[in-house]
RNA sequence: GGCCCGAUGGCGGAGUGGUUACGCAGAGGACUGCAAAUCCUUGCACGCCGGUUCGAUUCCGGCUCGGGCCUCCA
């Protein structure tokens, strides 16, 4: 059984899908304009992490998981512009690097990874059916949705209209008839991308996308919903009230999951601050996607992750004792307390902590690759791609300077290759070693 | 201003109405030619003030501090 915070209602509930043989689930997927950053990298690993759960509890083929790919946006446009490109070479670019990232990672490709440029027809579709239904209203070439139409509009983020234009930071564009209306299409310049509409040429509204291709993937009520915190209000809160209005009142997601922000030191990680740290970078620096993936799920979901140095070296350290206790064993039965950790609103931490006290190797091996960990042999891990016969070679000149009692050649050779990041152990069985 | 989170030892981080996980780092020891790895031992905490209670880190209220959202944002 497993046990889900669901940000509607505020409390832990039994996770009880609508179909157990097709459990559906959607995640906020990038806007392909720049590379991601590790706070980006949170949600796809949180939530393949509750993917590998779901297909153990439910079967391997009872999830049916979807990831969108943001390929319109004023950013993508932006960017594009500055290059002198089509979007399309920027869109192109940054979802490979998106997924070599998340590859990285550890993360598994979702079941299917719409792309809003292929789902306009189906989002045309839903505008027309929430004007149809007195939602929407078209006004100088844009089509907004009414907010004041919805009466149920902030159940999710628990916030009254008053509340949502206190901040008087919502846009108040003239033809909008309430502030707190948002875009559903809006109108593109002739040398800007756009699709043909009843309302003329133009492009989707973010919110609008998510709600169109759920509803054509994967049905009009879903059973997970999933993103970032900062996702809750405005993103979730509009498509809730877009579909619920397309869809005769029906709920959009029956549990509604977000994930809590990387911190870099005492705010968020994010672009616009310019305090990020990028997956890249850090493969690039030697880390290895095991350990970010591993300090990625080393604090509860919902909780902030202050990303420093120290967690990865930590969470490297953690993994180096788990793969000298695993080896290279076949696996074996996963630990039932390391599903009843993750069973319980996805505790992560807590399953961490009952891998690093089990001490049968097969059992380690299989308990971990639910969390997607020590998915690599131990000489892949240790040695990875070294010249080892160059090694092997200095190793057995070491030997020979022991065997002579040479103990300052020995450790002369022992402190060169230290220098190079090649560490030294004499076991009873002979000299092995691995990369720092 | 509105709405919402959080505050646990040097660091990370679970959890619990009553003997306070675990990991990393630190200290001591064993092992080792010396290390590394491993094993053993070990010090260190529940923001503040009230309330409820036989008893609160855990429940309630207030306060302080920090963070998030209210605009693009994982």
């Amino acid at each position: 059984m497993i046990r889900l915070y669901d940000t509607m209602t505020r409390e832990k509930r039994e996770f009880e899908p609508a179909d157990p043989g097709r459990i559906t689930m959607y995640v906020c997927g990038p806007t392909v304009y720049g590379r991601a950053h590790i706070g980006n990298a949170r949600p796809p690993v949180v939530f393949d992490t509750l993917a590998r759960l779901i297909r153990h509890e439910y079967g391997a083929d009872s999830l049916f998981y979807a990831r969108n790919v943001t390929d319109v946006d004023d950013k993508i446009i932006a960017a594009a512009e500055q290059e002198g490109v089509e979007p399309s070479v920027i869109t192109e670019r940054y979802e490979r690097h998106y997924l070599d990232d998340m590859g990285a990672l550890g993360v598994e490709p979702p079941t299917i990874a719409p792309h809003a440029t292929q789902e306009i027809a189906a989002m045309v579709a839903m505008i027309e059916r929430l004007i149809e239904g007195d939602y929407a209203y078209s006004a100088q070439g844009h089509v907004l949705f009414d907010v004041t139409a919805d009466p149920a509009y902030g159940i999710l983020s628990h916030r009254d209209r008053e509340g949502m234009i206190a901040g008087a930071r919502v846009e108040v564009a003239p033809y909008k008839r309430d502030p707190a209306d948002f875009v559903l299409w809006k109108p593109s310049d002739t040398d800007v991308i756009g699709w043909d509409s009843p309302w003329g040429r133009g492009r989707p509204g973010w919110h609008l996308e998510c709600s169109a291709m759920i509803e054509r993937h994967l049905g009009e009520t879903i059973d997970i919903h999933g993103g970032g915190v900062d996702l809750v209000f405005p993103h979730h809160e509009n498509e809730i009230a877009q579909s619920r209005c397309a869809h005769g009142g029906a709920a959009l997601a029956r549990y509604w999951l977000h994930n809590g922000f990387v911190d870099m030191g005492a705010e968020k990680m994010s672009k616009s601050l310019g305090n990020v740290v990028t997956p890249g970078e850090l493969l690039a620096a030697g880390h290895k996607g095991e350990t970010l993936r591993l300090a990625l799920l080393s604090a509860h979901y919902r909780q902030p992750l202050p990303w420093t140095q120290a967690l990865i070296e930590q969470s490297k350290t953690i993994l180096d004792r788990l793969y000298r206790i695993a080896g290279d064993a076949e696996a074996g039965e996963i630990d039932g307390q390391v599903i009843e950790a993750l069973s319980d609103d996805l505790n992560t931490p807590a399953a961490i902590t009952r891998l690093q006290a089990l001490d049968d190797p097969a059992t380690l091996k299989a308990s971990a690759a639910i969390l997607g960990l020590l998915g690599e042999t131990s000489d892949q891990w240790f040695r990875g791609g070294a010249d080892d016969e160059r090694i092997d070679a200095r190793i057995a000149e070491r030997a020979e300077a022991k065997k002579n009692r040479d103990f300052a050649a020995a450790d002369r050779i022992r402190d060169e290759l230290k220098a190079e990041g090649i560490v030294l152990e004499d076991t009873a069985t002979g000299t092995t070693w691995r990369k720092e």
